[in-house]
DNA sequence: AGCGCAAATGGTAGCGCTATCTTTCGGAAA
DNA sequence: TTTCCGAAAGATAGCGCTACCATTTGCGCT
């Protein structure tokens, strides 16, 4: 490995001495506040009341032609930009959505908060993101730093377990919204799918395909193990042999994908097809095939799950198991905009289904 | 494909209609508010003054160990969550940063943003995060709901271009660190490295390798391309053939990699290495060259860029420039914490290098 | 005893915005 | 012409918290 840094000889790449560029900060005009154009500076350089700037940015339909043309060239004249924390605080209505993940490394939900941003950015909704996973990571604190700040609404994706937690959100009276699970007692709404009918479908999927002898690798996490038992439950009543399954720690990589297969091949019963609980996983195994010139799917098939964009190119393709992150995200982002706006919301929970990819890997 | 959902035969899988979770909402006291605890609730429970229960809770060595211990039961017997608009309005400290990304599908930037996200829960700061690089999305609106929240820093990754998004930005007062670049003239502070250099220094290794006759494939993004100039400019001045480069739409993919190697194979001179602006793209040109039988890295060397975690375990395992992103992400949140509590910062401009990790593909 | 001083607590006054109520005013209805 | 009504604009009063200043208290010192 051969190593860059400003330490080094590299000239072109030294660390840059330069003054800082120091921020212009108008003058203070008191000994409060942070000197910035408030909604007052705006009126009075309209010739208005405040209140009436104030409801020529927020409900330009109450006020006349005039007025809205009149403060619309203050606001651009000062670059006025509203101060979203009073307006939050007055109004309490914050205009902030939190979404909680266990890590945002893991790609499995990004779909979904890429969509929710986007979702929530149309409707003037802000996301703020908290992870729940990294070592070190106080669900205590994120849920009060959370809490604290007043969100117009919460999505979780696969998280929230303990008791505390989820009375500490029921009683904060926000509108929550689960995802990514079917859980049999949600705390407010929830968009998912079963991980039971995946685990069984996947099963069925490779018994129909002629598969006898199956092998699970699945990451540690509670919605995995689930897949897993329901896998391993409806294997039994198809009539094989027991599944054998390898358990890794969650996240799941490539190289416990790896490792797992290399397990698996050197010691005990024969199988013949793979379950990952994750794309990377069932890359892992693929590669970990490949390096071994274990043909697949000839004789062994492997099924991922999540459908990650690169399963469909990988050589051979991918089966795996497609969610619709996107399409949880658009609803999760529908359920707390309709909350927050006061429309009715027919059914409070959705499941969204998943659908098996048939590839080149099974 | 099998699609499992709602509306077929699955019953396990069955929409459930259940009556909402209705949020319990304490009975409001006035016609304004939100009806929550609040710190007078508290203060007057704990038979103190708001102000002491205030300094109780942020400046606990100020208060005596008795208001301490009262303050600290009244708040368990409560339930009260402070809420942090009301306390960013006055203080003029939100305890927010803002962290824009171009997109968040992107794995390149998760170390970073990751790493920034535990830097900062551990001084109290919660990040908020901004996508810019999907389509529709509008940077003055991004623009406007980051610093409308008056977060107390600002981070960017390879992003803001516009020089009315920088003259905002410096308008509003807010600290700014730009990431994973180093330009001549910062908004304010940087921590990056130089994409020049990562050109320069891959040409030279695959050189040094004995390779010498290359090609890039390279996104269309404004540093890659960067990297893909810098990487040309010093092939020539090493006296190799003009590079040929296939530049493929960023975000980057698997697939694009594949298509790309396929037409650099089948038309044009011969190749034996290929510097890709990302893993995954090198994992795309390593899969089409499994697929068409080119022995890598006999036949072929391959370098990607980013050193994401599965690299080091593919078959072969992948040469590629590491960055490290965490390091960027834990500056980051130092500068701005500093800069927030006002602790003089040395240089606001730091230089991270980068190094060529030498594995199996060259 | 008298003084000064620091630590602990409290009172006041906003931070910048909007909910709510009140006032103004032009024009249609009577 | 008078009355009434709704649209448009303004005045008032907070939202829940903390900065700033004032007051109280205890204690060591001369």
């Amino acid at each position: 490995m051969e190593s860059y840094t400003a330490s080094q000889d590299n000239k072109g790449s030294a660390v840059i001495l330069l003054e800082c560029a120091m921020t212009q900060v108008p003058p203070r005009r008191g000994r409060r506040g942070s000197g910035a154009v408030t909604l007052h500076d705006v009126a009075k350089l309209a010739g208005v009341a405040p209140i009436t700037a104030s409801r020529a940015l927020n409900k330009p339909e109450q006020v006349s032609d005039e007025v809205r043309k009149k403060v619309g060239e203050a606001v651009a004249r000062t670059g006025y930009v509203p101060n979203l924390l009073a307006g939050g605080l007055a109004s309490t209505r914050s205009k902030l959505v939190a979404a909680v993940v266990p890590t945002i490394s893991g790609p499995v939900f990004l779909e979904t908060v890429q969509a929710l941003t986007e979702a929530l950015a149309e409707h003037g909704y802000q996301l703020m993101l908290g992870q729940a996973g990294y070592v070190g990571s106080r669900e205590d604190a994120l849920l009060e730093a959370i809490i604290g700040r007043r969100p117009d609404g919460i999505v979780l994706t696969g998280i929230m377990h303990s008791a505390e937690g989820r009375r500490r959100l029921l009683a904060s009276g926000i509108p929550v919204v689960e995802t990514w699970d079917l859980t049999p007692t949600p705390i407010d709404m929830l968009v998912g799918f079963s991980h039971v009918e995946v685990g069984r479908a996947v099963a069925e999927f490779l018994h129909t395909k002629g598969r006898r002898r199956f092998a699970v690798v699945a990451g540690d996490d509670e919605r995995a193990t689930r897949r897993l038992g329901a896998f391993q439950a409806a294997a039994l009543s198809l009539g094989l042999a027991p599944v054998r399954a390898i358990v890794v720690p969650a996240p799941t990589t490539l190289k416990s994908g790896r490792s797992a297969l290399a397990e698996l091949m050197d010691g005990g019963p024969k199988i013949d097809a793979v379950f990952c609980s994750s794309d990377l996983l069932a890359l892992g195994v693929l590669t970990e095939a490949q390096a071994r010139n274990i043909p697949v799917p000839e004789r062994l098939a492997i099924v991922g799950f999540g459908d990650l964009e690169f399963a469909a190119d990988l050589h051979p393709a991918l089966t795996t198991v497609h969610i619709n992150g996107t399409a949880i995200g658009r609803q999760a982002a529908q359920f707390i905009v309709d909350r927050a706006e006061g429309h009715p919301i027919g059914q409070s929970v959705i499941d969204i289904g998943f659908s098996i990819v048939d590839r080149q890997s099974t």
